[in-house]
DNA sequence: CAAGTCAATTTGTCTAGGACAAACTAAAGA
DNA sequence: TCTTTAGTTTGTCCTAGACAAATTGACTTG
């Protein structure tokens, strides 16, 4: 509890730098030994201290990490050459968006940057509305998410402002959400994420695309245990379990929740996953089907129609 | 990732179980040493695995601790008297509700319980516009949280419920702020929690009533840590910090942090904390004031008013 | 009788070093 | 080019011990 004793010279406890950075305990002790960084300080009692600077690495590190890269490979690097990697590492995600909205898109993160919270948030009704939804959803909100994350890793951006850009956008979308009529017609989907998984907001993206295309939506917000998801299907009587990840997971650990969730789900009710995790894309599954982007969504509903037909009750 | 393989006979690891209890791993592991309790199996690694009655008995006990009992007094007390102790514990909450009303939150409750997601949230809607969101608010979500924490304590919810629950409540309340014009002319209002506090039904809650007595209100979302209030403040021009707290905290800790909080802030910043947590009760404080209950905040705006005419612009 | 002080006890979280399976990489074979 | 195999990397678990912070309870004082 007493990170940041001082403004002037912050410094963390162990407990501390695991809540900031998503790096438990176990692995920042084993890194100092073998490689010799993040090497803190030490208090009176012998506990280690770490300073504002390798909390920061650390973040940066933690991210890359999720995007893949080895902690043996970048550990060693200088914070500079780590913001470079993950410049070029997120380059990929941005390459959908065509480079003129681009600057669009920046203009609105500027709003954030200058503090203008109530300006960002009409400007994003205003959009959600001449855009329509769907549109909104998948070209503003989806790659407006990557690029915060990305200003955050690279310390353009506090937490807080991405607190209020999450915040913002969830009371937008929300408030979207609260006019659509609902629809007693589509499939039953129940929307959520795994226990690791915090991220909130692809969830409530997926919801809005559901809704639109006639779905009911049941969510039951993050981190919902696998055998809750079974019991919450069973009672809501869902045809769908739609799944979102974000980047933050290790590769066999969501697949192995994915097949276990499988295992224990009746056959007739399908997975559907999607989300920045790298892991979903690695091999074709039977489990689950991937939604690979947004717009994938609207087709697998199609597709889940043609072949539910009689359901349509 | 590999807790409750089976589902006749669930297992944890235990990492899954400081998942699902919020207990640290070294919490555990000391505990079995000291209490004997609970004794795990272990698997052909020598690995813990927890059994689901150990982690039912740890969910019990980790409410109880939060609730100001001691691991010691009670870690030998099987499941029955400890969920008894639950009951007496909690009677204290429920309190301030009259009795006949009583019957009514139950109803409500049952909604849930016979998985009527549909209904119970049509109930709380039409409940919010008849009674007004303020008495909605006090009268009816708080007292209902208290009771779906017990619930779930005692097992008579499961965890995807209490999701439900929750998920319903958010998006009345959000739809209910929706509603509320916003006013350029009250204190500027920023709400969050700390580092360690997820629960945000409670932010919301205050944010309703704060919103309804004209407060300006910027809300952070969960999780805020203490520098990044520092500077939403200063960015957002903020008169008030306002800080929720459930009961989860350990005393000395939320103190702490309240104080270091105190410290880094402005002397014009106010803070304001709220919540079930006991630790705010136990001594008056000069760094904050406190919020007894949702309706001292309406108190406590009339109060700043008045200390403040100069600004009311 | 309330309030403050001090010692004893309880409790959580940290330390150290070691172990090992699972995940990943890279070289060899089909 | 694809699969298999051996080697390396990496996270998470283990034991055992230490100790400060928090709480309790007995004692003293106003």
């Amino acid at each position: 509890m007493n990170e940041r004793a001082d403004l002037s010279q912050p410094s963390f406890s162990i407990a501390a730098v695991e809540r900031d950075t998503g790096l438990p305990k176990d692995t920042l002790r084993v890194w100092e030994k073998r490689y010799n960084f993040p090497q803190p300080g030490r208090d009176t009692f012998g506990e280690r201290i770490y300073s504002i600077d390798q909390v920061e690495k650390l973040r940066v590190i933690k991210r890359l990490l999720d995007g893949g890269h080895r902690p043996g490979k970048i550990i060693g690097l200088s914070i500079d050459e780590l913001v470079k990697l993950a410049e070029v590492s997120s380059a990929g995600t941005r390459m959908n968006v065509a480079p003129d909205s681009l600057d669009e898109l920046n203009g609105y993160l500027e709003l954030i940057k200058r503090h203008d919270a109530e300006e960002f948030r009409q400007t994003m009704s205003r959009l959600a509305l001449t855009m329509g939804l769907r549109r909104f959803v998948v070209e503003v909100v989806a790659p407006l998410n990557a690029m915060v994350g990305d200003a955050w890793a690279r310390g353009y951006f506090e937490i807080f402002e991405e607190h209020i850009y999450t915040e913002t956008i969830q009371v937008v979308l929300r408030n979207a959400l609260n006019t659509i009529p609902s629809n007693r017609k589509g499939p039953r989907v129940l929307l959520t994420t795994l226990p690791n998984e915090v991220h909130g907001l692809g969830l409530l993206m997926a919801e809005c695309i559901f809704s639109m295309e006639g779905a009911q939506c049941v969510s039951l917000g993050t981190q919902t245990p696998i055998y809750d998801i079974v019991l919450a299907a069973r009672a809501q009587n869902i045809d769908i379990v739609a799944l979102s990840f974000s980047v933050i997971q290790s590769s066999p650990a969501v697949l192995d929740a994915v097949s276990e969730l499988r295992e224990k789900l009746p056959p007739m009710v399908e997975i559907w996953c999607g989300g920045a995790s790298t892991a979903l894309r690695k091999k074709p599954s039977e489990d689950f089907v991937l939604l690979s982007s947004l717009d994938s969504i609207t087709e697998s509903i199609v597709d889940w129609r043609l072949r539910n037909k009689f359901k349509q009750s």
